[in-house]
RNA sequence: GUGGGUGUAGCUCAGCUGGUUAGAGCGUCAGGUUGUGGUCCUGAAUGUCGCGGGUUCGAGUCCCGUCACUCACCCCA
């Protein structure tokens, strides 16, 4: 608040305490069950060579040319922080040996894009993202779409929608962008002047304009799959059948569309209604990439960590019901009890109990006030009677009862109900 | 990058058309009980009113600039 004082760059934030205990507790969760479906962590560096995102996002799209934090080092290489997690895993499989090639991989960690913050945008956000590669069939993308539901519903998120549509393969594209063109020519003035700037740079986004002549016009012509071929048609009806036997809560929408230039095939969006313009949660698709000298095609997702959050918090999750409070406070009057608490609260957190005391000399009221505040179940108070018989007394902070005991008793008690 | 809104105590905010020493609630700390938390009572501390400039006898209040936050747009998680 205060304007002398160093503060985050706009856009980056400290995630701290209780917020952080949500997002320890959503990872944890996360990588459970994950592990469910032998997937490992693959940490890559946050910095890449520029070449690694521009090869692979495509050099055209926004992300890359206006969005990525992008910078000379020392020796005069071009080098930008991670704007989206796909790409670096990509770079890790292309330079390791076969066996990687069929990589089931997740990543975890904060992503970089220089834009304007607004609701659910950050310049540092968090992305949780699975790719798998190898197998390219309908089957390897309903799997992941099956994960991805399942790690949303793992983590209590209600009321999310989940949508799928194809891009058609490589060669389809093209096609789309001319079908598309020739379906709108003829209402091209009547367009909004984002969309009759996207005729020319991206029709395809034309068609998921939130305009609502625009929206009207797109009605109007035929859906983006009839200009693909028959192969990506047949694709998206394999997958779409397949999620109906899960019976994973997916439906179809054809005028979904998502950006990165690298998707090919089946793509999908999960959006909330409780978020604000950045409705998405997750969204992925399969993608057939090059880099250096191989070709790649996966399937993947990532899920939007802080969007995830905002989700939750929406809908009444406190996370600070999620602390761990100490399970033991340690009261001392006078300076001798306070060195003997010292070596009794480092014996225990030895042993794993969790255990704190007040190392600034205050007042057995103000003490226990900490205690309490806390939430500590149990205090363990040691005044000077307790120093001269050797006891201590052990006290039940929600029940107000205190009972009088010596130090093997006492350990008993704390580690018994542990 | 473009546009709107907002910046007053640690937090949430009040301060009417500019007028004497800038407020409340919560929180914090201390006391009421020199050995006992949560409830209650009493008291205390904390503000370059985001920052800089201007108008004025006088600016938290008006004007300009700037920074930050926030929301929306392009784009995207």
């Amino acid at each position: 608040m205060s304007s002398g004082a160093l503060q985050p760059i706009r856009g980056m934030s400290d995630i701290t305490a209780p917020e952080i205990f949500l997002w320890q507790q959503l990872e944890s969760t996360a990588r459970k069950v994950l592990s469910a479906y032998g997937i490992t962590e693959l940490r890559t560096p946050i910095v890449e060579q520029t070449a690694v995102f521009l090869r692979s996002l495509g050099d055209t799209t926004d992300v890359v040319q206006k969005e990525m934090y992008r910078f000379e080092d020392r020796g005069g290489r071009d080098l930008a922080l991670r704007p989206e997690g796909t790409a670096g895993i990509i770079r890790h499989i292309a330079g390791a040996g076969q066996e990687a090639q069929d990589a089931r991989v997740y990543y975890i960690g904060p992503m970089f894009r220089a834009e304007r913050p607004a609701a659910g945008r950050r310049r540092q956000f968090h992305q949780l993202g699975v790719e798998a590669m190898g197998a390219a069939s309908p089957a390897a993308d309903v799997e992941m779409i099956a994960l991805q539901a399942h790690l949303l519903e793992s983590w209590g998120i209600r009321n999310f929608v989940m949508q799928v549509n194809t891009r058609g393969v490589g060669e389809d594209h093209a096609a789309v962008a001319e079908g598309l063109r020739d379906a709108l020519k003829p209402h091209l003035s009547e367009l909004c002047e984002d969309c009759q700037r996207r005729f020319e740079e991206n029709p395809l986004r034309i068609v998921d304009c939130k305009n609502p002549q625009c929206r009207e016009i797109v009605s109007g012509i035929p859906a983006v799959t009839s200009f693909m071929s028959q192969e990506s048609r047949d694709y998206l009806d394999e997958v779409l059948q397949l999620l109906q036997h899960l019976e994973i809560p997916a439906v179809a929408n054809p005028t979904l569309v998502r950006g990165l230039d690298y998707y090919a095939h089946t793509v999908w969006e999960v959006t909330h209604s409780g978020l604000g313009a950045q409705d998405a949660l997750s969204g992925g698709g399969r993608y057939a990439l090059k880099l250096g000298r191989g070709a790649y095609e996966g399937v993947g997702f990532a899920i939007g960590i802080e969007r995830i959050v905002a989700v939750l918090m929406g809908q009444g999750i406190d996370p600070a019901t999620l602390a761990q409070p100490p399970r033991v406070w340690l009261v001392a009057q006078g300076e001798a009890a306070v060195l003997e608490n010292m070596i009794l609260m480092q014996s225990l957190r030895l042993r794993g109990i969790s255990a704190m005391m007040d190392l600034r000399g205050r007042s057995m009221k103000a003490q226990l006030r900490a205690a309490n505040k806390a939430g500590c179940p149990f205090v363990v108070i040691r005044g000077d009677q307790e120093m001269e018989q050797g006891t201590f007394q052990l006290k039940d902070m929600q029940e107000g009862s205190q009972t009088e005991l010596a130090m093997p008793e006492l350990l008993e008690r704390l580690l018994a109900r542990t």
